[in-house]
DNA sequence: GTCTGCATTATTGTAGACAATAATACCTAA
DNA sequence: TTAGGTATTATTGTCTACAATAATGCAGAC
């Protein structure tokens, strides 16, 4: 390493990562890689990877010699991040309900107890990490690496379908509903926990301005309108 | 292009995807970048490309200052796989229920003969891809660009898992399962079909090996034993 | 004879330079 | 004045060379 930069490709992806997610950067807007490059003062071989490791996770879009643009997903992709999230997450809860340790209740807990600090204190970066965290640890303490990417994924997009549509100032995904389902879990009552988790995710999804009016805008119309 | 080189990155990519599913290329092996750039004459910046997208999909795992190596899923990980395919697939086959087009029925069908043609044929690499295919092509009718890429990516790390862990000669996935489903959602009968689709999905994981010794190996004990 | 430390070799990581492509501005002609 | 074409600019894609790191082999000491 001739330079030894300060930022690590993790890092970059990171920060772009959390830029989005805080709607700093707008749907459609183009990640130039010398801009990158000159702003985290690291060659454009690291910030190409870092592009590619944000195109893995859905939050942006890679053109050919075109470049990367932070992604505007669809009403339909969105709808459809539920739909998967519905599915796994559900089944997640099941097998939690049928097995989980102390240990990993307790991790539950404290989490959320977190999140309660962070929503009082009102700390936008921190909510948005923390409300996203909640469902990657029920995927941590659930299964497998491979549980855990999903999740991981999952999160991601929905993190950039919430700064997309949301059109409510507080962040959705509160830690109280949270906290049900995890005390359901604790006490291995499969059903409601379920049911509490279903609808919290359809809750999220109601939330968000999901109209149909909103699919057409790709670029320019979202300009006009 | 100062050289214009022959195979693009998707092309190297689809053909160590198959190597590994053949099971030409075996768990563990390092995929040396100069070794790769050499064989398919082209840089190594672009085997670099591939090697991220292979891991992408699950198929290697990079390791830093170390190397790319084909992955060798953990019974846990395979396990959650098809956790996650049977939780995704069965939402699936409801959706296409309630609502599917006759052209895509069509589709459907085709793809079903195709199966057929390839299995009495016995042309192993095209009754691995269309196996796969299938359920490709349903997440394909079923939604929208991000279903598909979910099941593209649970499908190929499927593949892995067969190439890994199957025991049997024959590879699992038959046509005539999942003809049934095809009939099933044609009908409109949910029920039936969410049960088909979870005991082919079911019978397709039981086909493994996945008894818990086999675990253990990583690289080093698989070949003392 | 075995273990530890060092030197060598091989492989990955990074950067910088150059080529190709797409977008933009400008100029000319109708 | 506008349409079309051309030249320029900017951005991405690729390659090659070099630096850093990890693995390997070898030698020497205990």
């Amino acid at each position: 390493m001739t330079e030894q930069s300060g930022v690590s490709t993790q890092q970059i992806v990171e920060r772009v990562w959390l830029s989005i997610a805080e709607r700093r950067l707008r749907p459609g807007v183009q990640l130039k890689e010398g801009q990158l490059a000159t702003i985290f003062d690291v060659s454009r071989a690291r910030i190409r990877q870092a592009l590619v490791a944000l195109e893995r996770d859905g939050l942006v879009m890679i053109i050919p010699n075109r470049g990367a643009f932070v992604c505007q997903p669809s009403v339909d992709e969105a709808r459809d991040v539920f739909f998967v999230r519905r599915a796994v997450e559900r089944r997640i809860v099941e097998r939690l309900c049928q097995s989980i340790s102390k240990v990993n209740v307790a991790r539950l807990r404290t989490h959320i107890s977190k999140e309660r600090t962070a929503n009082t204190q009102n700390v936008t970066t921190d909510i948005i990490k923390l409300s996203g965290g909640f469902h990657l640890l029920l995927g941590e303490v659930a299964g497998s690496d491979f549980l855990f990417a999903t999740m991981r994924d999952l999160i991601a997009r929905s993190s950039l379908i919430t700064a997309v549509y949301r059109n409510t100032n507080r962040f959705n995904c509160g830690p109280d509903e949270h906290a049900e389902i995890v005390e359901a879990i604790a006490r291995g009552d499969v059903s409601t926990a379920t049911k509490l988790m279903e609808h919290h995710l359809e809750h999220v999804e109601t939330e968000l301005d999901l109209s149909e009016i909103r699919d057409l805008p790709h670029d320019l119309r979202s300009a006009l309108a």
